[in-house]
DNA sequence: ACGTTTTGCCAAAACGTCTTGGCATAGATA
DNA sequence: TATCTATGCCAAGACGTTTTGGCAAAACGT
């Protein structure tokens, strides 16, 4: 089945020529001595066979496996984890790279974590990448310290590793400035509640956007509750109940939003006509079968993974400096994806 | 900062042996002669050390590298594929084999999969799986012969390689049944309208069902559209719509399900009370976030993933025969995941 | 006590590549 | 012409394993 490729010493000798000159004219050695003639026969004799590197020998011989792990949370749940491993893959590949994949999980206890960075290693990656499921702070297993390393949608609490993270408040101050800019000023705020990065930041952003257009903040249009659908229908119920309700929901997240969809269908309110709302996530199977579609803030999981492998490689190149990548996370944008769920607010 | 990690020599030396024996005692290798004293001291020689073996030596001295690769469609769109992936990676850890992955275009045209299964094959994979994104036959690039490989979520049009579906008819008809015996007979069917298998299956699934139970075929109660949400709308607005409205739906997928509440909604049906809906894909992002939670049936990615690399450890084994296992697809089970979305029909 | 088997271990070759330190020849310099 | 430098190439060792074919010593059989 498996039929043996070629070897260099095969190229070697149908270009006749020494293996020495093979691997120099391959590799393009840096100011190695082969003249052109040479080379060329070389290169023709090493396509004509087909040739491939032996990269275990390679492996073996450089010290270097060419392989990149990237250690995820809950590969299952979410598309978002598919987003990121898809950039990191197409990135990885860009640079002649494999990309290996374990699984974590979440909140393992006790060494599990290390564990899995130890098969990694154990495996021979040259480099990891690190992804949490969710934009927050981590403290990592010690033993990532052995090797290159960079936290995707999470930040170390040592500040020791590079990381990068969605400019949360970039995605929210875009969200609710796409909603002033409708014409609404009475903008309601579904937050969530745990005590993450993201809950803050989306909060940041929408206070930050309230006061660059001099509303007043007006802390009964927000609330806080898990970020789920339900309670984001509970929320939406009591705050579109209100005389004087909003004419813009901001919610954390699509599912919210999906819960507020449904407390506006029933109190007979119709969006996008008498109810604006924007989402955050993009997650597509809500999202886009919302009716209307929901206009909300696109996370940059692929992106991301995308800069995590290339800064990697900056990193193995020795072109970056540690330290001074991980000093302060990357930012990436979260762009506003608009479908139809903001209008001008109706006229009283 | 990567230390370098003792070798075999090391252990020998610590445990006064040569790493010959060194090398018997942690392989195991099969009636290899030496003394329990010995293997105890080497064990444990290399515990002390925290030795590991090289991969890459390892793999370049036996000729297998212990990677299999998994070529995967669209791994971003979907969260079918992250399952996929999670099975297919706690399998192969379960077998010390490494998954490495590859994303592949759908329609990419030419010689793109042929030359994504090279890029595995040129990283010395020992094995590939082939996971496409929704259940059809494929025709494979024709280096997938070179290594041995198991298609999942598909079917070889030629045959020859192993492959893993789920069972639709089976899940077709848990739906069908499931509502069957909470008392419905006119029972709606969404269908989507591409010519896949599934599209087939999960007729043959309903009617089936309703034949067991000596239920009249109606063809009245079927309806076709393209598989998404505002086309299961359109459709179920007009089955419901009319007088003598089916009082239950059995939609091709969770997609259509959700045009289907929507429709019901605005014809001021209750569900379950007035209209059950039974789903299938189990969408966790849909069906968890509907009201009432859709009832849906599953389909097996994570346990397609663990077979196909079950099998292929049986295959590189020599355990089993090749043409024997690709000679059927296998089935896996499709189980009916209840949430809150069937009743009795009320009577009327 | 002598041959034969079994037990316990090891030396050395091999896997396919990269890399160091050469050695000739040709051209340049004195 | 004699020396020096640059050019073009190659032999051989190393990377860390596995595996083959052995060799002593111990155990066994007669």
């Amino acid at each position: 089945m498996a039929v043996k490729s070629a070897g260099i010493r095969d190229v070697a000798q149908l270009a006749g020529v020494s293996v020495t000159t093979v691997s120099h004219v391959l590799n393009d050695t840096p100011n190695m001595r082969v003249s052109v003639e040479t080379r060329a026969r070389v290169r023709h004799a090493a396509k004509t066979l087909g040739y491939g590197p032996n990269r275990m020998a390679q492996a073996l011989r450089t010290n270097r496996s060419g392989l990149i792990g990237l250690l995820s949370e809950e590969i299952a749940t979410t598309p978002h984890a598919g987003r990121i491993i898809l950039g990191a893959q197409n990135a990885a590949r860009e640079h002649d790279l494999t990309l290996v994949i374990i699984n974590t999980e979440r909140d393992a206890g006790g060494t599990s974590h290390r564990d899995d960075v130890q098969a990694l290693i154990d495996r021979q990656v040259d480099a990891v990448l690190y992804a949490t499921m969710y934009h927050r702070s981590v403290s990592l297993p010690p033993n990532l310290q052995d090797l290159p390393a960079v936290l995707i949608d999470s930040t170390d609490r040592a500040g020791i590793v590079p990381a990068v993270v969605p400019d949360e408040v970039g995605g929210a101050v875009a969200a609710v400035t796409h909603l002033v800019e409708a014409g609404h000023t009475r903008i309601g705020f579904l937050n969530n509640d745990d005590d993450v990065p993201a809950t803050h930041l989306r909060f940041a952003g929408y206070r930050q956007v309230l006061q660059a257009h001099d509303i007043p903040f007006d802390e009964d249009l927000v609330f806080s509750a898990p970020s789920e659908t339900l309670p984001g229908y509970g929320l939406a119920r009591e705050l579109l109940g209100r005389s004087d309700r909003p004419t813009a929901l901001f919610c954390y997240n699509d599912r919210m939003a999906m819960g507020a969809y449904r407390a506006a269908t029933e109190l007979g309110l119709e969006i996008p006509r008498d109810l604006s709302i924007v989402g955050f996530d993009n997650q597509e199977l809500i999202a886009a079968n919302l009716f209307p579609g929901l206009t909300t803030v696109a996370l940059p999981h692929y992106e991301m993974g995308v800069w995590a492998v290339e800064t990697l490689v900056h990193l193995l190149h020795g072109e970056a400096e540690y330290r001074l990548i991980a000093d302060k996370p990357a930012l990436l944008d979260c762009p506003l994806v608009i479908r139809g769920s903001v209008a001008q607010p109706r006229a009283n």
